[in-house]
DNA sequence: GAACCTTGTAAACACCGTTCACTGAAACCG
DNA sequence: CGGTTTCAGTGAACGGTGTTTACAAGGTTC
């Protein structure tokens, strides 16, 4: 079935090596120098050649784009999976912390996913990434007693169908939650965090706060112990430690 | 003294139209419209000759952002003037609508000044025309009887640097106000509003919510109510109406 | 009026995305 | 096997870009 034909791996082989090379250039002399070019000469052929594999430059940065999507979903299911506690709140920590360090570690990753003008929802962006596993981390934590605060009524339907999406995803990692767990209140407390994060790591990987902050780090760790107190965790014990 | 030869006054308006037409082009078609040539077609010259008003097209497309910020400043300020109400909760309310208003109508230029790889701390950059606004506002409602959450320790030099800014500027506007009206706690806080509007608005304007939100107005909106009472604002009086 | 400064030009260089006609080898098929 | 088709890759070309250089022309100054 798999007919492994030679020219096949060949193609296989070259479109690894054009993400690659793409990647390494943005990385190393930014969004700017992912010429067709350039890539072409890292890999010993001509421009040209690269239409065989790629419609046209911009198709190549959506491409990368999604690539770079991948990675960070792995990166944090990675850091989520390595977090060795069962407490849901330390869970979500090592997230948002993996979201952080990952950003910060690839600025210029982050800066052409985000800042890009993309045309419509695209598929695998971070929020999505990210939300799906604060989804995954309420609903897995059956036991807490959570705030819920009223919604306003114009977002209900753009939540609920938020609210669809999440709960479907935790179901196809075999766990079943009706309304009640994740609420649209939560779904909605969800985003709002998912604003204050997203905001906080943009401001520092774009240096973008308004004045010279030394060092973030404080910052950013008590606004996840501010998140994590108001959805309702007992913060009692994570401050002792 | 002020010798308009006819030569300053032929330079002068040559930078002008310069700056206009990288700002149409900014506008109209997007950053990487604004070419050298493209710009001195419009001025039907030839594109070396701009080499004598900007030392490269880096140089000008940072004018282009100075020029964008101070542009947002005076926005903000025009409808902070526009704002017939006296109560420090609806001038805070109009900025930050201006805010978003001004984002949303236009992307591109907010694209420009946020995305763009920095090098230090842009001198005229958004978060602090607008926390210098915020800080001017929170201290003029001298009455109200804010919440002060105490701020983490590593954060206190940072913060009491920023202290001293606002106070500074605030001072500059005939306003004298000591360390308790603009507390470190409260300098925090608004810190941390900053970085909610921010979150929300970079991810409207970019397109990056989550999931797809048919009218996010409510929920800037539901923000910043949550704002204004979280600092202490009575929140009654708007609510009803 | 002569010397100087400034603004603009034209030509050139190297780079870019993209198209097109073409080559050579792999794959397929009778 | 032999002929045909498919396809990755080439080289040349077009129009676009930022930037440098030598040069012309006109305003400024003494």
């Amino acid at each position: 079935m798999t007919q492994a034909t030679r020219r096949d791996r060949l193609r296989a082989e070259t479109e690894r090596e054009i993400r690659q090379a793409a990647r390494a250039l943005l990385v190393e002399r930014g969004r700017d120098a992912v010429t067709l070019r350039a890539i072409a000469r890292e890999l010993g052929i001509t421009a040209p050649a690269l239409y065989r594999y790629y419609d046209s430059h911009d198709a190549l940065l959506r491409q990368l784009c999604d690539d770079i999507c991948q990675d960070m979903g792995a990166a944090l299911h990675a850091d989520l999976a390595a977090e060795t506690s069962d407490q849901v709140d330390c869970q979500v920590r090592a997230v948002c912390h993996s979201f952080r360090r990952w950003a910060l570690a690839h600025p210029q990753e982050f800066a052409l996913v985000f800042a890009s003008p993309r045309d419509p929802l695209g598929a695998d962006q971070f929020g999505s990434v990210f939300l799906q596993l604060a989804g995954g981390l309420i609903a897995s934590n059956l036991g807490a007693k959570h705030v819920d605060d009223p919604v306003p009524k114009a977002l209900h339907e753009d939540l609920a169908r938020f609210q669809q999406v999440l709960i479907d995803v935790v179901g196809q990692h075999g766990v079943t939650v009706g309304d009640d767990v994740l609420s649209l209140g939560k779904i909605y407390y969800v985003v709002q965090s998912w604003v204050r994060l997203y905001g906080h790591v943009a401001l520092e990987v774009f240096g973008r706060f308004p004045f010279a902050v030394s060092n973030p780090e404080p910052m950013f760790d008590s606004m996840i112990d501010q998140l994590l107190t108001d959805i309702g965790f007992d913060e009692e014990e994570a401050a002792a430690q």
